[in-house]
DNA sequence: GGCCACGAATGACATGGATCAAATGAGAAT
DNA sequence: ATTCTCATTTGATCCATGTCATTCGTGGCC
């Protein structure tokens, strides 16, 4: 499926400084940038599957990638969107369990592979980078802990709002500083969003209605961040 | 507020092999024992609030603990229920934020609290404690990512039953084998459903009706588990 | 015992949002 | 270009669930 090329070395990833791995020590971070495995994929392809067992970690050398859930009933609930400098696939190694989620590339990414028992030994040697790997996780099980509330307790509206919010923060704008820095299908807004694609759809118009937001195809541009933040109505 | 006893020690914790020191080296937790306080905190009690700097975290040697996010508009959401053995408190710590919930316990509790260096720096030098507490944050995680494709896609019948399940997973059933271990108040139990106070009576009064459960004050007794299951309609 | 206060239960009602259906548009394949 | 397929949009409808209001029950306290 995925075509690996020639490593690029994690010491000179430009990514390297926003990414966990600038915490490793470096004689670590040599062995680590040896063993690891390039591969590129493309947009929509499939990196791992919900319930199939780790091999190791993913480390996002270029490109973005949603992590989902497959509800029951066989609806996506989107539950984090990765990017470069970003690892993926730690937590069902960590917990050795299978994978709970599906990383699909929302656009051609180059991904690098860590072995599972490599990546275990260098964290259990190498305190800081374990330590920035804990760092990490509870800043991910905050933002987990965040949505439920919010899930729980606002309606759609706001939590589109927010969603635009957090996908800009995430992906940044492009060059235009208006359009958010990634396209995804109203479908994905919807499940990142937990509702219905139509419901999402409605809301974006009204948006757009309300000039917070231009609309061209699967581009978003935020016109009003202020009304858009007052729209999502963030207190913290 | 609290009022401190003398220090149960660590080497003898009931819960010791039920917790996450049970990983430490032992001189560690040695250290630990001699630095801790314990103290007792009756039902009610808050042992911190959101907002507030950590100086530490608690693991709890006796009760039991419930941690809520207060919403925007004061509605509370219950994002994790702690029992003996079980710590918090560490998710604010190992990012060095404030904390995002609030402690309050739900009966009387002993709770130990280890200071915020010793924790820290035995973490950094004990590679098998710091593993521990990975699994533990990965294994929150994972939970917490759940919760939010139920929260977003079940609807309240189902998330209820779940969460009648969870309880009794948690805090486990009285001698007679189908009282739920703990005593909620049903707002406390929306507030863990994420659905409003009147809808968690209404569904649990149809649970009753239908043989599932037995209520009498705030004991829940678990008559029919399987229907439970089924009426949680879980797949994982 | 009887009052008070608060949690629990029930009913009535309003509505946000899901679902279903149909029309339109846009991109991919030939 | 033409067709085909799938995404998007819009409209109509329905229902689960939240909200408001009231009553009921229970435990605490004087």
């Amino acid at each position: 499926m995925a075509t690996p090329f020639h490593n690029p070395s994690c010491q000179h990833c430009k990514d390297r400084f926003m990414s966990i791995f600038c915490k490793a020590e470096p004689c670590n971070l040599d062995e680590i940038s040896d063993a690891k495995v390039c591969s590129v994929y493309r947009k929509g392809q499939v990196i791992f599957h919900e319930g199939a067992y780790p091999f190791g970690v993913y480390c996002i050398n270029d490109g973005k990638i949603k992590l989902s859930h497959s509800g029951d009933d066989g609806r996506e609930q989107i539950i984090r969107l990765v990017k470069a400098g970003d690892i993926m696939g730690y937590k069902a190694l960590l917990s050795n369990e299978r994978y709970t989620a599906t990383a699909t590339a929302l656009e051609d990414s180059s991904i690098c592979f860590i072995p599972k028992d490599l990546f275990l030994n260098i964290l259990k040697k190498d305190a800081s980078l374990s330590f920035e790997m804990m760092r990490i996780l509870s800043s991910e099980l905050r933002k987990a802990e965040l949505k439920i509330t919010h899930l729980a307790q606002k309606p759609v509206r706001e939590r589109l709002a927010e969603t635009l919010l957090f996908i800009k923060e995430t992906y940044g704008l492009e060059p235009d500083e208006q359009t958010l820095g990634v396209r995804l299908s109203r479908e994905e807004i919807a499940n990142l969003v937990g509702t219905a694609t139509e419901s999402a759809i409605r809301l974006l118009s009204e948006f757009k209605k309300d000039g917070m937001i231009e609309l061209e195809g699967k581009k978003i541009r935020l016109l009003d961040i202020p009304e858009i933040i007052r729209t999502a109505n963030l207190q913290d």
